[in-house]
DNA sequence: TCTGGGGTCCTAGGACCC
DNA sequence: TCTGGGGTCCTAGGACCC
């Protein structure tokens, strides 16, 4: 039995949320229908596009571009800071929204949402629905969602990248050659900017050309990835609606510094700070993790990482920031840094570990962990922080 | 020209074991 | 002298996504 799956995609999500927080707030300008995108600090070296308005687009501008450049194509562009805090909770409304039509809803990013309706349509068709999820939407919270109607998830995500915005596109098995083969290879999902050269090479430039390929010369030359890069060229993908959430396998903490540091001291205050925040977050998941990662990117963008495997997982700070400054220790080279970051791996949920008994400084650090922790729930994340952070919250800021 | 931060998954090579 | 093959674990790096 064919399935039916939708993919509902939140149009320019992040200029959008904020648009419609704006006009609440009292704003007469709706920042949807000027030159306007939300980005990062400049001023920090943190400026990129995060989302565009049409019009933006229309000029040029593409998500992820420098502001820098963005700014070329239009000197007039009208730049907003992003906030997670609204963009969460639109997020929230429309999967609550969408929790109404089936239990099978998979949360993919903050803005898009896959649907199951294979058991959950009663008499009404796959059309109906997508219709009414579109008005409510629209009506009930001010933004516009463009959805994709299909037989499994892939095509469901290709269709609704269709025509933008507020469209719903089906892409049917019968349909994949007139919509999608005809599409230029990159609009596949996971053909990346790697790829495409490399697929241009062997005369590949439609999803179509890859499609018709022979797989075997696609493994051969891509492994794994050729398999599924055929199959999705093919419009072939099993994969289910996942509605529970999922455990995360990692947790990371990175910041791009506002000047480059090249001073092992500095940096290590900066690292120390950010395995507090991957500390903080791990204990919240009642999680402990095995592997502690150190990144660093140099002013040239080059990146390189060191990470230590422990006998024992740790959800402790002091743990981890020990490990993290040892792993900075031994892996920096002495150039000038532009990124550092710490993340955390292979978690292990609290109960499936067996305690280390008898060991009397590490219940003292875990009560000490859980003190701070509750505080920080209380007043805010910033209250209690470890020394030699206070003079550093004025250089970053934290999340 | 200037280039975020959060993730996931895959691969390749070396160490080590039987 | 000449010197296996297979498996697992760990690390580093790279590709992709939003």
């Amino acid at each position: 039995m064919e399935r039916q799956i939708l993919h509902v995609d939140v149009n320019n999500a992040f200029l959008s949320w904020t648009a419609i927080s704006m006009l609440k707030k009292g704003s007469n300008l709706d920042i949807r229908t000027i030159p306007a995108i939300i980005g990062g600090d400049e001023s920090k070296r943190r400026g990129i596009v995060l989302a565009k308005s049409p019009i933006a687009k229309e000029l040029g501008i593409k998500t992820a571009e420098p502001i820098y450049f963005a700014k070329q194509k239009c000197p007039d562009l009208q730049i907003f800071p992003s906030d997670f805090t609204i963009y969460r909770h639109y997020s929230n409304l429309l999967y609550q929204l969408l929790l109404e039509y089936t239990e099978k809803v998979e949360r993919f990013s903050i803005d898009e949402c896959f649907l199951d309706m294979t058991d959950y349509l009663g008499n009404r068709t796959i059309f109906d629905v997508a219709k009414e999820i579109s008005q409510r939407v629209k009506k009930e919270f001010g933004f516009t969602v463009n959805i994709g109607i299909a037989t499994n998830k892939l095509l469901a995500k290709m269709a609704s990248d269709f025509q933008k915005p507020d469209k719903i596109h089906t892409l049917f098995p019968q349909e994949i050659p007139t919509k999608m083969w005809v599409l230029p290879v990159s609009e596949l999902f996971m053909v990346g900017k790697k790829t495409i050269p490399k697929l241009e090479r062997m005369g590949i430039r439609t999803i179509g050309d890859l499609a018709k390929q022979d797989k075997t010369i696609l493994i051969h030359k891509f492994g794994k990835f050729g398999k599924v890069m055929w199959e999705y060229a093919n419009g072939i993908d099993a994969s289910e609606v996942i509605s529970q959430e999922e455990e995360p396998k990692g947790i990371g903490n990175s910041i791009t510094l506002p000047k480059d540091i090249q001073n092992i001291e500095e940096l290590s205050e900066v690292l120390l700070a950010l395995a507090e925040q991957v500390a903080f977050r791990l204990r919240k998941q009642n999680k402990r993790a095995y592997v502690v990662n150190v990144q660093l990117k140099t002013k040239d963008f080059i990146s390189y990482s060191h990470q230590k495997k422990l006998e024992v997982p740790t959800d402790s700070t002091k743990t981890i920031g020990n490990v993290a400054k040892a792993l900075l220790q031994e892996s920096y080279k002495g150039e000038p840094i532009r990124l550092i970051g710490v993340r955390v791996d292979n978690l292990c949920s609290k109960k499936e570990i067996q305690l280390s008994l008898f060991d009397t400084n590490k219940e003292k650090q875990e009560k000490l962990d859980q003190t701070i922790d509750k505080l920080k729930e209380k007043y805010g994340y910033n209250t209690i922080t470890i020394a030699g952070k206070m003079n550093l919250n004025d250089r970053i800021r934290f999340k």
